[in-house]
DNA sequence: CTAGTTTATGTTATAATATAACATTGCATT
DNA sequence: AATGCAATGTTATATTATAACATAAACTAG
């Protein structure tokens, strides 16, 4: 299993998060032979600023705000279809929301953790899980294409709280 | 595993499906002491016209229509909560949809097989998926709520057609 | 059976999320 | 500089969902 739950639901420094992420995604998207625009990026770095996912309106908000321009929602909705195209972000169904990928660039289908008092969101990539779903899909006879696996809880934290 | 799949998939005679889940929504609101109201009814029935998830506003044109008299969000959208509260519907919510649970009255936690091209839908009540989707949430000191597992892809027929 | 209570529905308005369509700008290569 | 393509700007609107308050229908106790 590869997961950042331990990061996710820990205080740590959320710099050093941050700034991977960002470096990763101008790897990647050298890599991939494609542009990081200051948009893009700065659409990445807002989402990174924690580890619960943000709506589109509420990261047009922030953007608009620390531009000091408005940011119109195509423009933004642009940005979010290309991170999610390289798979640098993930959108959560259940929450109309998008989280920053920890380990992009691996092919991976995911277990979402999302707190539904913190809204911390941890990922998790479990074989277990992925296997089990495969099985299921083959014994139907259905051919997976993408799949969205969203579990609403309590963390670790807020469950101590509570 | 508790499936539908093999009805969802194939050719069946449908009104069955229809019949059988409104005399278990009767059944079950009996038990529970609760009213299955006129709308409620239109409702439970309509979101069982066929295997594919149906949209709030879908539901409300086509209400409006058969009843001649225009129904209004709130009013539908009360009796998708209601629904859904019994566990009658699921949502969802990769679709911002709605569609019939097959074995309703059992606590149970799905996978969702949605078809990509012809959106016939399929619920799996998966033992293997549950439990590796409850030992990721315990390794992370995760307590669940709720679930949404929904696969995207080609259903069998959609899939020998293409 | 009726007054009081709860449950359900009606109604108006608006919030929240997302996209279509077309114009303009900027960058990359000739 | 001329061209072509990728990215962004702009206007408008589609789609999904809920808040808030008014009315009506059904149940319950006396």
């Amino acid at each position: 299993m590869i997961t950042n739950s331990r990061v996710a639901y820990q205080q740590h420094d959320h710099l050093r998060c941050q700034n991977a992420a960002l470096q990763q995604a101008r790897n990647l998207c050298v890599r991939e032979k494609v542009r990081l625009t200051p948009i893009r990026e700065a659409v990445l770095c807002m989402i990174w600023q924690s580890h619960r996912p943000l709506g589109a309106y509420k990261l047009i908000d922030q953007l608009s705000e620390e531009s000091g321009k408005r940011m119109l929602p195509p423009t933004v909705y642009r940005a979010l279809d290309f991170l999610l195209g390289l798979g640098l972000i993930h959108r959560i169904a259940t929450l109309n929301a998008f989280i920053g990928c920890p380990f992009p660039g691996s092919p991976h289908s995911d277990v979402f953790l999302v707190c539904r008092l913190c809204g911390s969101t941890a990922e998790c990539s479990v074989e277990t899980v992925n296997s089990a779903i495969v099985a299921t899909a083959n014994r139907a006879g259905f051919e997976i294409e993408s799949q969205a696996v969203e579990v609403t809880g309590l963390c670790p934290l807020c469950r101590g709280a509570s």
